[in-house]
DNA sequence: TCTGAACCTGCATAATTATGCATTTATCTG
DNA sequence: CAGATAAATGCATAATTATGCAGGTTCAGA
């Protein structure tokens, strides 16, 4: 039996995947299927679930509640990167009242704050970050020198390589 | 026998949902199950299904190329097209001190503060809002409580979306 | 207090998706 | 050319997710 498969009609068909999500009309793989193998493309729903993994599609609800794949903003559908560890990021750390005030460098903020909300410390029932400055509030009312010692406490890192790579596979 | 469980701890589960996925740790609708569980938070892998719905989670690879729950950053996953009622925002509220913190889906704190500094409450003074979360700073050096309160009391969305999966987008 | 609408959940199960394994075809290399 | 290696897929099935239904709660009114 002759196929004509080659790398070139994968990509032609990934491709096409992407332009059908991006119309947002693909509400499942079996879907997929199908308008694949109106386009010429026939596969399976094994190969859909590969191909959608392939072009970073991911499954969500759209305008009107439907369940349908769509393609995120980056070309990588990765959107974690390697982290640095929140030891790194806090340069100081001072207290006041139930706040704890932690500097950081510049951009650092936003990624430390989300840190110190999934760091397990109890006392803490909030962060709020700006660029370079994390505002840290305790849950008691003059918790804010047992906080600022205990961020103070983190161990500080040598320097580990973080996770790299990106792709799946 | 699982025991009371008002609105506000939903809201706090799911603000606890959406902490847990951006460190990464949840692959599965099991995995949150757990993590909720350590929490306090007991409940099937099919609430997991609806608060990860709810809190516009999307399931992909990472960087390492596991599949993993990811939540889009601030840009639109959960807010954007109609003007959302300020209690749909809130997702929970911890008073502290004179303070009130506020938990919102992704990219909702900016809205939610605009929102609650034309309010009319006079007890408010002032905001500070990051991505998540809302600082709401009290007249009163003791207010956090009583404010955090009444932020609870605001009147929930019309309901009428019972569409099917809210709306968002 | 009674009543009804709107929620929130668990259960059970349908619906979908992910992937190990085997097979086929295309590429290389000596 | 023979053999090795990589890519792409289908099949079958394990793994996961979505949701109809029913029961229990909450809350606003009458």
């Amino acid at each position: 039996m002759a196929k004509v498969l080659n790398s070139t009609s994968v990509s032609a068909r990934r491709a096409k995947a992407i332009s059908l999500i991006k119309a947002g009309v693909v509400h499942s793989q079996s879907d997929l299927v199908k308008l694949l193998k109106k386009a010429g493309f026939v596969v399976t729903q094994a190969t859909a679930s590969r191909d959608l993994d392939e072009v970073g599609a991911v499954r969500s609800r759209n305008s009107v509640g439907e369940l349908v794949y769509q393609i995120g903003s980056s070309s990588d559908g990765a959107i974690s990167k390697s982290m640095p560890l929140p030891s790194d990021l806090i340069l100081s750390v001072e207290p006041s009242g139930n706040l704890a005030v932690v500097r950081t460098p510049p951009g650092g903020a936003q990624f430390l704050a989300s840190a110190l909300d999934n760091s397990g410390i109890k006392s803490i029932i909030g962060t709020i970050a700006g660029d370079d400055t994390v505002l840290v509030i305790s849950k008691k009312s003059n918790g804010g020198a047992e906080l600022a010692k205990e961020l103070l406490s983190f161990p500080k890192s040598s320097s580990k390589s973080t996770i790299k790579g990106k792709g799946r596979k």
